[in-house]
DNA sequence: TTGAAAGCGTTACCAT
DNA sequence: ATGGTAACGCTTTCAA
């Protein structure tokens, strides 16, 4: 059993016959060191194993080189938070910076104890609100952060979001454009739009846009996210309104709820009737029929959220970058014309 | 704009009128502290905001506190690897240990480094193979961890796993309870098998015990784990052998190519054929028709493995524990009773 | 180009 | 029950 776990910087500049400093220069990649020396030590460095001390160092240097994600359990989680977060590490880890994955429930406390402890350089949040105490704290203190998602107010802060409400407005397009006149809308629980969650509020104010510019009919629900009450959402709505050709849902992998109800009333999918949804790629393609849908690319979001947020942690005139990507709408099959004399 | 992260020990001491020795012994609920001291210093935390510094702590004390999950980014991940992450971290968040998560490839340097480093004190490792490189040099340098899965040679090790073999047997039993006699096998690829990938060849050790224990004849293919391949996979076998009424799948998510080229094909599902997958229960639910699965319990299993990485970090005597968790089929809508007179 | 020494904010040990 | 002080392993500043 080999034991190198306890070589240190000393052992290092000992065996090399150099001081601390030295070797510490080597480490850190700066100059002002000959090129014999730092060869030499570069291979006793080899020679003995040795890495240097992850806590030490960040004591030092008084940077933890941390970013953490902070996930909250709240809410079933699905393909699309995987993303994010797959996202954020693989991003977090292309920058040598440790990614710290935090899903305990956070207080005022413990989220500025994540600073003051000195855990983490900056973090990453989500699932954010008009109105976001969380963002309120960290402005306050000054604290770097980055949102996936945004507020009423976000002057001085980056993030990156989606469209949500171009996204409903291009979704209504398509769904016009295919001849749909009679579109039902599932949205987000109406607590979740009061309370001010992001794409919540997003959505419907995208919903009231295009219901304007076309001139249609509200037809609505905002029901619980879960397939079951999408299923009954979807039969009540077919029942009050017959003559629906087409459903908009706001709600991810949960929208496979409104097919199942489809099909149980008759209704072929996309032959009889059209459905858009908001998912990731992947989840899009697991359903059937492959859903058109708004795309959600959690993963590009997860990436770029550490980016931005390891970027102005490098760079003291912290520039602000604020993303919301382009709605896109990536036509599957389960859109198609309307039928022509249909009920 | 409030200044606390400049807090440490000495001024909480000094604001107390006490020792940094005797501040300390309070942050980490020693005895010996006079109740009245320990409130009075309390009182001074609460008022300073001070928050301990976790990187000089974790040097002082030498210990990380900290255990990682090493998460191969090779595949397509899905729910199953979703729900590891988060049972994970939910349960390291749950004993106070920082959850650090990695999907940068590993190398047998970057290994080390983990431990050697003090990034962490323990490592949970996962997709494990009957020989498996990581085990081999963990074990021989006696670093901490535990595996979700397992090898062949566990003497010693921790690990918890889904008893694949098991299960495959019970979903076979379950079927020719039902009638079935003509039943198709969708196994890993089979480089994955020959490369000892853990489940991949638990799965087949499974399906041959039930080909003797039922005396079926063997129908089966070993593809690439996507739906478009399942899809293929599917009709393929049914072309070669139009009488099978049923098909075991050990993939995940991408079943639902099974399901789709079913229907394509004309066979109903229950009614004229039967499917049993291996998910975790929140995709069972999202396919139609839900389906019946050998269940993947990845969140528990996330859950147990911190939890044992974890209490062997804490006591001495390291005991091993190993668990395999029994065989569970959940019957939903996917599978039912042979046709008489079916084809 | 190199090195000595002073921190970084804790914990642990040994006194008292 | 409390305090002094030496680590912990590194980075940084200043001097040579």
């Amino acid at each position: 059993m080999p034991d190198t776990s306890e070589v240190t910087i000393f052992d290092v500049a000992q065996a090399a016959g150099v001081s601390i400093t030295t070797v510490s220069r080597i480490l850190n990649n700066k100059p002002d060191v000959s090129k014999t020396t730092r060869q030499r030590v570069q291979q006793v460095i080899e020679e003995l194993g040795y890495t240097p001390h992850a806590q030490a160092r960040r004591l030092a240097a008084r940077k933890s080189r941390t970013i953490a994600l902070l996930f909250p359990l709240d809410r079933a989680v699905g393909q699309l938070e995987l993303d994010f977060i797959v996202g954020a590490a693989a991003a977090a880890g292309n920058e040598n910076f440790f990614f710290y994955f935090v899903t305990t429930p956070i207080t005022k406390n413990s989220l500025l104890g994540l600073y003051r402890s000195a855990q983490v350089d900056g973090i990453i949040l989500m699932e954010i609100h008009t109105q976001d105490w969380r963002v309120d704290l960290l402005r306050e203190y000054d604290y770097p952060f980055v949102m996936i998602g945004h507020c009423a107010d976000n002057t001085g802060l980056s993030f990156v979001d989606v469209d949500f409400e171009a996204n409903i407005i291009l979704a209504f397009d398509h769904l016009i454009e295919l001849g749909h006149r009679e579109i039902g809308f599932l949205g987000h629980p109406q607590a979740m739009r009061q309370q001010g969650y992001g794409p919540a509020v997003r959505c419907w104010a995208g919903y009231e846009k295009a219901l304007q510019k076309h001139s249609l009919t509200p037809i609505y629900r905002e029901e619980r996210i879960d397939v079951q009450a999408l299923f009954d959402a979807t039969l009540t709505l077919l029942e009050e309104r017959p003559q629906l050709t087409a459903i908009v849902a706001t709600q991810g992998s949960p929208i496979v709820g409104v097919v199942r109800a489809l099909r149980q009333a008759g209704r072929a999918v996309p032959d009889d009737f059209s459905v858009v949804g908001i998912t990731t790629e992947n989840m899009a393609e697991l359903i059937t029929p492959p859903l058109t849908t708004i795309n959600f690319p959690a993963y590009t979001e997860g990436v770029q959220a550490a980016r931005m947020l390891i970027s102005q942690l490098n760079q003291k005139p912290l520039e602000t970058e604020q993303i919301l990507l382009p709605p896109e709408l990536i036509v599957r099959k389960s859109t198609g014309p309307v039928r022509t004399g249909s009920r």
